[in-house]
RNA sequence: GCCCGCGUGGUGAAAUGGUAGACACAGGGGACUUAAAAUCCCCAGGCCGGAAGGUCGUGCCGGUUCAAGUCCGGCCGCGGGCACCA
């Protein structure tokens, strides 16, 4: 055979695969199904190998399923909307469009030589009229299900750029292009009724076993349920209309601990009082800034009173001061709270900082309750009783407390027991242009009024120029223009677009019938959905996931996806990073340089490490007596490099390895197995270049396995051979468990047995041969190309990609003899050999008769003895 | 602040409560070679010992068990998620 040339073979059986239809999906009643999916990706125009991570992932995944006997869909698409497009539009001129298309090209272009199992024929951007048109009709039908509408709420917008900024965008309260400060804003947009499905998307998370724990416990937090109490004061001195006001709280307990009231700047009792120059001045200030994180954590509290007092609602005579507060968030609860500053963080700065009252519900065991009745004078017994608990005498803490206050509230009648959600609708108007048109029409006649579907796609107008700030659409002389679907009147187009998050909320549904002239066909949802292993970034936990189970809630009740769907994805994997070291210098100034790895030297002598700017040679260990000397002649020539390990590529850090490099150094196929190997999948794995080169000799060597049957007379007999034949049965069993347990590493490690077994036999040709044939069988997942041309060279009959994968025979999983460990009082002092089926009784007389044995019970009686049949012996004296 | 996860050799990591460190990287020694590369073989947790062997060892302290990296309790450290959510 020869040299190991992956530049040649990789492409031979692309093109093998490819002619041959390979990947074809088949929807094929007679066969199990199994849908393979990775997120895909964003067309920046360049993949990185946390793509091939991704994606060699999912092609094992795809390969294995396949080999088994399963119809396999497994697709690849772009998520082709974006403002990076616009932001390149801006900055480079150009065009979004041919900015992302050819993105597109350039990143299919690096995927296909990765040899992933995938069907081409499915392919689509979201960015294809021909998506986002279909994408547009199930808004429609949305529309009328009732689970879109518009409403005005409060967005970062930036005054220069003149469009709304996500809080990921507003940094220091400015935005991030330019360097305005955001103002908050209201706008009208329009949501999707999230919210409305919260309960159920808490709930079916308890289904979703397959997930990790983690990804639920995210999802369950962000849909933040809390129990509480609801319940309305009495206000003095309100203006008309607000008699009442309403206020939730989860800490009912502490009702006595009241002090004030508080409502948001935007509760519409504040605007009821913004006649008041002083009010619209507080407001105005507590709306300035924006509502990122930062800004939020930085950001002190502040308040107004505004003089109105309400009346407690367990007594009557004891009047609060209600006051606007900056903290108070309108969209949670009622948007006004009771303020308890001696039980919760917000409400003590606020209460210290204008000195309002601080007092204690609950005080230590045993303590005066003194801070109490210094605060209320006089005592009544109610509030005693309060205190010191609802159904007894007792002071009750906790979940008790807060069941009894609200039992408490329900038995008075001045509140009730209520469920919250965190989670909000979900608001997808922005103000962009290279996104999916919001298919709706305004007309002065008929109001809003949803497109015509035979209309759709409402497409996106080419000509449109970047120069100014703001929307493009809203700047473009005829688009807008266009005749009222209801009346025919002059109308005018909706010119905001759908958040991007839409796209990817039903992408995994469109697969399953990518050219259809509906969203979607039903016997193909039926057939495909849902995605059995969904395998991406821990980044996309929350939102794509939460929106894509609400997307399929939603398409199921519009009609677009089979019931069966309500959850999209039966498993999920999210995978780690990969990492590379940082290489870093200081310069005269005290700044930080980065170095690119291939401007290093790395050198290892003994357990020291060294990094060296530019091509150095290792010292000679007979002329350099003194490595620190050595180093430190380095350092003061400025060439010796600090290295910050395991960090996250990024192009400003110059850690980052080209996909296309290594696969022009080594091919594919060593880039998949190096990913594959070492870190467990879902942790990150660090990128080396001794790695790759180690995982190339390692591929080498198996293809070196070829060479060595061929070198074998034919018809050798050999020793071994049970032993060789039980090393591949071994090896079946567990590289199987591996894969299907997401053990990728594992599986590999036992691939590495497998291979120095048969290097290390000496069996006969044909053993050998089968050996090695199912090693390129079990390796095909990993390493396909290898894999294939191992199996032609062995005369496999066909593809290796289309060959049933092997089975284990379970009578070469065990040997028959076994070897125990001895441990006498749990340490292990000596070995013996046992047929497998020995009974535990002559077990325990070979133990006790071993000399080893002997020696340490040194004539001691045996108080116990254990025997794990197959497993130890534990000796107790 | 609330919620969650993780701490094992020089490194990445293995280990249904049952021989801790599989597999690999880096390292050391050797074979082959005029030499180098490539390849192959051997060693390799710490300490004591020539070896046989002994002894300690999975962040720290304690507990359960014949037996704990694994289970329980408490600390310490690192990482992640959420967050003026009342």
């Amino acid at each position: 055979m020869s040299r190991y040339d992956p530049a040649n073979i990789e492409p031979k059986w692309q093109k093998a695969w490819d002619e041959a239809g390979t990947f074809r999906a088949v929807r094929d009643p007679a066969k199990p199904k199994y849908y393979v999916l990775e997120m895909f990706p964003y067309p920046s125009g360049r993949i990185h190998m946390g793509h091939v991570r991704n994606y060699t992932m999912g092609d094992v995944v795809a390969r294995t399923k396949a080999a088994q006997g399963f119809s396999v869909l497994h697709p690849m698409g772009w998520d082709a909307f974006g403002m990076p497009a616009e932001n390149a539009a801006m900055e480079r001129g150009g065009h979004p469009k041919d900015w992302t298309y050819g993105n597109i090209a350039d990143m299919r272009a690096q995927m296909k030589p990765l040899g992933l199992s995938i069907d081409w024929s499915r392919e689509f951007a979201t960015c294809d009229p021909d998506y986002y048109g279909q994408q547009q009709a199930m808004f429609i039908d949305f529309l009328e299900a009732g689970l879109v509408y518009r409403k005005a709420a409060v967005v970062n917008w930036d005054p220069v750029d003149m469009t709304v900024l996500a809080n990921e965008q507003v940094i220091d309260g400015k935005g991030w292009r330019s360097g305005a400060p955001v103002e908050r804003r209201e706008l009208t947009q329009w949501f999707f009724r999230i919210s409305d499905y919260s309960e159920e998307l808490l709930e079916a998370l308890d289904g979703l076993t397959n997930w990790p724990e983690k990804v639920r416990l995210m999802q369950a937090n962000w849909i933040g349920k809390s129990r509480g109490l609801q319940f309305a004061f009495d206000t003095v001195g309100a203006p008309e209309g607000f008699e009442k006001l309403e206020v939730y709280t989860t800490r009912p307990d502490t009702l006595m601990g009241a002090s004030f009231a508080a409502i948001s700047p935007d509760h519409p009792l504040a605007k009821a009082l913004e006649g008041d120059p002083k009010v619209a001045a507080f407001v105005a200030e507590a709306r300035r800034g924006g509502t990122s994180a930062e800004e939020i954590e930085t950001a002190e509290k502040i308040g107004f009173d505004t003089g109105i007092k309400v009346k407690h609602p367990l007594d009557p005579s004891w009047e609060l001061p209600v006051w606007i507060a900056n903290f108070i968030l309108m969209d949670y609860g009622t948007g006004a709270i009771f303020g308890c500053p001696a039980h919760d963080q917000r409400d003590f700065e606020f209460a210290t900082k204008y000195a309002l009252p601080i007092k204690s519900v609950y005080v230590a065991e045993g303590a005066e309750d003194t801070r109490l009745s210094e605060a209320y004078v006089p005592m009544k017994s109610e509030r005693v009783h309060y205190v010191r608990g609802f159904a007894g005498g007792k002071l009750q803490t906790g979940d008790e407390a807060i069941t009894a206050a609200i039992a408490h509230a329900e038995a008075k009648g001045y509140g009730a027991g209520v469920t919250k959600y965190r989670l909000r609708d979900w608001g997808i108007s922005r103000q962009r242009y290279w996104g999916c048109p919001i298919p709706v029409v305004h007309c002065e006649a008929c109001g809003i009024v949803p497109e015509k579907k035979e209309n759709l796609p409402v497409e996106l107008p080419y000509d449109v120029s970047f120069d100014k700030p703001g929307n493009p659409l809203d700047r473009h002389p005829t688009w807008r223009d266009c005749a009222c679907p209801k009346c025919g009147a002059r109308a005018k187009r909706e010119t905001d677009t759908m958040d991007t998050f839409v796209d990817s909320s039903w992408y995994f549904a469109r697969f399953t019938a990518p050219h259809a002239k509906t969203p979607t066909v039903m016997a193909d949802a039926d057939y495909w959905m849902n995605v059995d292993q969904y395998i991406g970034g821990i980044e996309h936990a929350i939102l794509h996931l939460l929106y894509s189970r609400f997307f399929a809630r939603a398409m199921m009740q519009t009609g677009h996806l089979p019931k069966k769907a309500i959850e999209p994805f039966n498993a999920l994997f999210t995978q780690g990073m990969v990492t590379h070291e940082i290489y870093k210098t200081t310069d005269a100034a005290g700044r930080p340089v980065y170095h690119l790895p291939e401007d290093v030297t790395v050198l290892a002598m003994a357990d020291r490490r060294f990094v060296v700017l530019g091509d150095v040679p290792p010292p000679e260990p007979d002329t350099i007596p003194d490595i620190d000397a050595w180093a430190q002649d380095l350092a003061d020539a400025g060439m010796l490099v600090d290295v910050i390990p395991s960090a996250k590529m990024s192009k400003s850090k110059k850690n980052v390895v080209d996909p296309m490099n290594i696969i022009a150094q080594y091919g594919a196929d060593t880039a998949r197995w190096f990913v594959m190997s070492d870190s467990p999948p879902e942790r990150d794995v660090e990128w080396t270049a001794a790695g790759a080169e180690a995982a190339f000799k390692h591929l080498n060597r198996v293809w070196m396995l070829c060479d060595r049957i061929a070198s074998l007379p034919e018809g050798k007999p050999g020793t071994g051979d049970e032993d060789l034949m039980r090393a591949t049965h071994r090896a079946i069993a567990d590289v199987t468990k591996g894969i299907e347990g997401f053990a990728f590493n594992k599986a590999i490690a036992k691939l590495y047995e497998l291979a120095n077994a048969i290097q290390r036999s000496d069996a006969s040709k044909a053993t050998q041969r089968q050996a090695v044939m199912v090693l390129a069988q079990l390796m095909a997942p990993m390493t396909p190309h290898l894999a294939e041309d191992i199996w032609a060279h062995q005369g496999g009959e066909g593809l290796v990609a289309n060959a049933p994968w092997p089975k284990a025979d379970p009578a070469m999983l065990e040997d028959d003899t076994v070897t125990l460990p001895i441990q006498i009082n749990g340490k292990r002092r000596a070995e013996i050999s046992v047929p497998k089926d020995m009974p535990p009784a002559e077990v325990e007389k070979i133990a006790l008769a071993d000399e080893a044995v002997i020696r340490f019970l040194a004539g001691q009686p045996v108080k116990k003895l254990i025997v794990v049949p197959g497993r130890i012996v534990n000796v107790v004296i």
